[in-house]
DNA sequence: TAAATAAATTTACGCGCGTAAAATTTAAGA
DNA sequence: TCTTAAATTTTACGCGCGTAAATTTATTTA
């Protein structure tokens, strides 16, 4: 490496022997260019370790190579998980992923895209928090960048939603609870963040009826995403009252499912499969401390995968195609249901 | 709000009455100008809705107003809620937050810090990976950017480090373990990622010694992040070897205890401080899950709030000086003692 | 009220790169 | 070898803003 500084593109084009604006065309696509030119700056590139300014990248090109990504609340494992998944995909696509997290706060989500725009970004994957989400400042960003909603649906929110079928998960897990024990009641927070948790509802009280059984909706007090803390209490209240209308209980989610289980667990009530258990807990989202509960939490996992890489193709088509799409449609994947010990 | 587009600070100038010089002055420092001038660049703002271009911005500026976070992990609870503190902190000082995770890679770990580079940022906060970093590395880095290290200290890494005070707060767990029981062994990683394991465990050796125990070490196998499934595999074998020195163990930190109540729970073992317990386990960090286990953790907790508030100061000072620090110095503070159910 | 100081304005230039148009060179095919 | 299309180079301009120097205007102090 020499150690001569190149300053500017003007400069390594000198050294590279390539015109200035062939370089520029390079790093816009090295495929652009002709073989035996890539290689002489890629070879220059080596000798002088020279990066084009990407502020002023940015200023001129159309669009950046910038992509958003905003999730609702990253110190939950959850989010921070599948935002990771999709970090990977976005730079393998050749952007710079600027990962957001709204905290639970429809201000700071907002806030952040408004942020966003000020970096011009190419596109956007949002995972809005949802029920408290201020959807008309939301659809107003949306009109102005390429956006994907993903997790949380919300209509209007994005040219595309990419999600879980709560639907199927939800119904697939009540045949499972249902045909090894007896049919769950549904315990939930009754005003919920995330609107995730009302179409589990809706598919609990249809799927038990059509069964032919009789649904129970229990509901948790409580806002905000302190939500382990609100199924330990409400969970220890349920259980103190000797009130529960089944001995399967059916999480919303595992957040909710973690809370539940630790309230069990300080009131002595022995939950799992064995002869010696009195009750059967199941939750919703495979979260990462699911395989760390006590017992270990039954659970419908996501198709984190296949939503990461089915959000960043979806962005990508747009941002390439140039255009919005004509409708909106959305992506449902299927759940995988996971044994484990509690249910 | 009037509908005519805003193009440029040339246009947003003529509408506010004020010359594009002084409105970048503005814009750099808004105390920099006379409260008159302020006020009516302030109404303009109002009405028109004007935002500069942050690219061109940067493009100029000396110093950036960009400020880089670095976290090992970020699917870590614990790095999530550290982080989002310091962008908290960082946001009302003014600069823009760049967080970025190297999930646990050394590689993505320099890719990361080659990236923030990339954008000039005025500074960065540095919670290194520790001993799989690529040292040589990150102090090249910090020649060139003012770097405050944090959570896990590298000799040479940073102009100063802000952390946990692992001694005094391991001191404090074993004198608590000790005095309400009897002395714990200690249970940690054979091959830990980060540094601050290495001074527990010798905080550990050495407290137990000047009090008169043999300190007894448990190493489990294992290399990564995935430090609860270590914790519960380990702490299943130790476990079912039935070959523990003592019926006090003291984790190296909370998700390795995380895994090790699993592994008790599994086993049949009851932990915690009741007459029907024959173990007693304690963890250090205070893992946002750690109220949750069964039984609940009882744990050190870092002083969170202190060390972010400390981090962010240091990189502003130097960020406002201009100048780096004489001499690299650190700030430790001291653990609390969280008791609940588990020892 | 004049002088001294501070703030704002005018003028002018540069940052590093994107990109368009026209001229030129190169590579591929007949 | 000639034709043709593709790639590259040359030339030239603009993006939106930072910033320096000189000048003018406003505010504070004596």
């Amino acid at each position: 490496m020499s150690d001569r500084k190149i300053r500017n593109m003007e400069e390594f084009a000198a050294v590279s022997g390539i015109s200035r604006p062939t370089v520029s065309k390079y790093f816009n696509d090295p495929a652009s260019v002709r073989a035996s030119t890539r290689e002489k700056i890629e070879t220059a590139l080596k000798e002088h370790d020279y990066r084009p300014n990407i502020f002023a990248m940015n200023q001129n090109r159309k669009l950046t190579k910038n992509l958003g990504i905003v999730v609702p609340y990253l110190a939950d494992p959850f989010f921070a998980g599948i935002a990771r998944r999709i970090e990977d995909l976005v730079i393998s696509a050749g952007f710079r992923p600027i990962l957001l997290s709204s905290h639970g706060d429809a201000k700071l989500e907002v806030e952040n895209l408004d942020s966003l725009l000020s970096i011009k970004p190419a596109g956007v994957l949002l995972a809005p928090l949802g029920r408290i989400s201020d959807t008309a400042a939301i659809e107003r960003f949306c009109r102005e960048v390429p956006t994907v909603n993903f997790d949380a649906n919300i209509d209007g929110v994005g040219e595309a939603f990419v999600g879980h079928n709560n639907a199927q998960a939800t119904e697939m897990m009540l045949e499972y609870l249902t045909r090894t024990g007896e049919p769950p009641a549904f315990f939930e927070m009754k005003s919920p963040p995330n609107p995730n948790a009302n179409k589990r509802r809706t598919a609990y009280v249809e799927t038990m009826e059509r069964m032919g059984h009789t649904p129970h909706v229990i509901q948790a007090e409580g806002e905000g995403w302190d939500i382990e803390e609100i199924g330990f209490r409400e969970g220890a209240r349920v259980l103190s009252q000797d009130s529960l209308p089944s001995r399967t209980v059916f999480c919303s989610n595992d957040r909710l499912a973690i809370g539940f289980l630790a309230a069990a667990y300080e009131a002595g009530i022995k939950v799992g499969l064995g002869d010696d258990c009195v009750l059967r807990v199941a939750g919703h989202d495979n979260h990462p401390f699911s395989r760390y509960t006590c017992p270990t939490l039954t659970t419908v996992s996501h198709n984190y995968s296949a939503i990461a890489t089915k959000s960043v193709e979806t962005v990508m088509a747009m941002i390439e195609s140039g255009e919005r799409a004509p409708e909106r449609n959305s992506t449902l994947f299927d759940g995988e249901l996971i044994m484990r010990a509690s249910a």
